[in-house]
DNA sequence: GCGGATACTAGAACACGTTCTTGTACGGCG
DNA sequence: CGCCGTACAAGAACGTGTTCTAGTATCCGC
């Protein structure tokens, strides 16, 4: 269960001043993907603001991709904190579950672009992603599967039904960025999806 | 029910050589796609294979996404006609979904290239793309519908299930191409999915 | 403290999606 | 038949992700 953290998983020994530039870069995506989504995020525009140089910034994130996919664990690890101060409201594991992707969801429909930005590259990783993908889809599941175990052991069928709830999330976050449905629709697609993966 | 097809919304009268080019275009789109994936999909390629100046393939089709997408659903209609040759196999709702969508999904990976191509784009698609992507969603839930219902009229409840078992489809398609999991595992997960969400 | 490796900077260069420009062919209308 | 507008051809040009080059700084072992 629950890998601490979908974050970098080279463990190289960074120093100091590595460790800042790599947090510069972050929160310069983050600046720029909330302002203005995918397309505002340009790896020039990265590089300056976070004041290191284009060949750096790729030293540090092989592509635009790479670089918004750890964004997304970086912001999925904030939630992950911010939701573990407090015990998860809820007696059913519906409730529960739609309390975490609820909160989850609206934390970030709150600012459209960063989501935009963040899911969009997620969808764009191809294999050379993969573990990035791969921690930030872990985090995620794990947010359900505590929501839905609430703390105890999940059985293997749990983490089927966390894939489910997830891929569902994942898709209904694409269909409202190819503009199909109303961000209010998405929330009821994934109540609806809920309802039915874990109903009893 | 089942929009009989997903193509061009647009009903401008094309004369025969416009009908033509068009055809030459996704032929050497599929063709494309098929050899090299999504990224050997390229304009000026397309444009040359097809004996037309870009200009007029960017006529013809405002952007990548949207022509791998008109590809996609040129594809989808070709597997239609196809299922509808014969009646689908089985007694249970799961049986006959199982059949529509294995058909589809390994009728598509045998050609891993394309379904690559085809699968990356949809998840690419933006606003602008928003008709084509609808259409394609409609052809699919057809197939589905069509095979949980064998003929009746759905239920609305059967159209959300559609929907999620679409979603699922595709998004075990993205793990996919993202290097996370082999193709006999998406197929299981989809088995499992349809399980799920068809259990009585 | 010194030498060599590694990391970083600055910026040019390249690739491909997309747009723009200029000239030409074609199809309908008087 | 001749004219005009629209579609097309050919290719240059532009933007942004990515790579490459040359020079400089920083860090680590001696």
């Amino acid at each position: 269960m629950a890998t601490p953290a979908g974050a970098a998983v080279t463990s190289e020994p960074e120093t100091t001043a590595q460790r800042a530039r790599r947090a510069r870069i972050i929160q310069a995506t983050l600046a720029l993907a909330s302002r203005g989504g995918y397309e505002a995020v340009q790896m020039r525009e990265v590089a300056e603001r976070s004041e290191v140089a284009l060949g750096t910034l790729y030293r540090y994130f092989p592509s635009k991709v790479h670089l918004l996919v750890s964004a997304m664990a970086h912001e999925l690890e904030r939630m992950r904190i911010r939701l573990q101060r407090k015990a998860i409201p809820g007696t059913t594991r519906q409730e529960r579950v739609s309390y975490v992707l609820e909160r989850s969801t609206h934390s970030l429909q709150r600012d459209p672009n960063l989501t935009e930005a963040l899911v969009r590259a997620m969808m764009a990783a191809d294999a050379t992603v993969a573990d990035e993908v791969t921690g930030v889809r872990n985090q995620m599941a794990d947010l359900i599967i505590q929501a839905m175990r609430n703390g105890s052991a999940p059985s293997e069928e749990d983490v089927a039904y966390a894939g489910i709830l997830q891929d569902v999330w994942f898709a209904r976050q694409i269909a409202w960025l190819g503009g199909r449905v109303s961000s209010e629709d998405i929330w009821n697609d994934i109540e609806q999806a809920i309802a039915l993966v874990l109903r009893d």
